[in-house]
DNA sequence: CGTATCGAGGACATCCAATGTCCACGATAC
DNA sequence: GTATCGTGGACATTGGATGTCCTCGATACG
């Protein structure tokens, strides 16, 4: 079970961004640099965010991202899925229906209890990152990843 | 995010052993038999499995595979993490050290608000898992699966 | 003892999604 | 008009998951 790199971009980036909600779009580039990330593949990762309503990206010069909406209505959830996909990692493959004592798939229409505890799981784990805003991971920042200032290497 | 398929193998033979968790041990041919899987890489995770105490090997003819411990005493978790390990799925790649913002490591010795709450999340995730046992999975199973008779193809 | 059956484990080959790059296009500020 | 910026698709690369095969040691049975 791994979790996509990107998630972990695109947290930072909307965090980055929550410190300063209503300032002026900024661009990709700016983010990457940022980060050392490599830019267009990033671009990739705040398309998705775009996509879900996490971000508000503007075109032309002094285009970029900024955030959709306050960070206090934005979950870690929220950017995760944006990401990441919302599926269950477990997939189930109806192993149940194979084999010597394979069941026929009438009477499979239900999920069994083994994919239940899974999805269980899911949820729980869903649940947990629901509860966290953009906002609070903002404030829990350590103050040095905190204080750090977007617009150093802006133009202008 | 993507769990590894031989999770659901491995339940599905650990709930198949716990059916009869005092019987004569179950050969990998069987158990891969009972849901058409791949029998030299099925024999992967039920080494695993073994590796990490679920289940018991035993040599020679007659012999296979049985529970290590009693079914009540074997959680979703063990199965899971033995077979996928127990690595969190957020692996931080400290990217708050790189780039325009660099923090200098000295003061990144702790981890910083992004990734506990992936990992308060892991463990939400983890805590779900650990409070279902194999037993109760097998008791709650749909009847067509929980009567399935491992003995039938069995030589003999 | 010899032999057949079993698991353990390492050396591969294969597949596929994640990762990363590049280019053409439309939008916009100046 | 031009330079800057995001969008989206077409690639190439990489590494882990998947799957196979072979050798080895252990054991039941005669
Ligand atoms: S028994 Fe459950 S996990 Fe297994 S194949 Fe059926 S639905 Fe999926
Ligand atoms: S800020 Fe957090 S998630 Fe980001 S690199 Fe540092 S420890 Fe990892």
């Amino acid at each position: 079970m791994k979790l996509s790199q990107g998630v972990e971009w695109g947290l930072h980036c909307v965090v980055l961004l929550a410190q300063d909600p209503d300032g002026a779009p900024v661009s990709r580039r700016t983010l990457a640099q940022q980060f050392a990330l490599p830019e267009t593949y990033l671009a990739k990762h705040l398309q998705a965010l775009v996509r879900s309503g996490v971000l508000q990206a503007t075109s032309g010069p002094k285009g970029g991202f900024r955030l959709a909406r306050p960070p206090e209505e934005i979950t870690a959830l929220d950017v995760l899925e944006a990401i990441e996909g919302s599926a269950s990692p477990f997939v189930c493959q109806e192993i149940r229906q194979r084999g010597t004592g394979g069941v026929p798939p009438e009477e499979c229409r239900l999920p069994c209890t083994v994919s239940s505890v899974m999805a269980a799981a899911h949820e729980a784990w869903r649940a947990s990152l629901r509860g966290v805003t953009v906002a609070e991971i903002r404030e829990r920042l350590p103050k040095n990843v905190r204080e750090r200032d977007v617009r150093a290497t802006a133009p202008g």
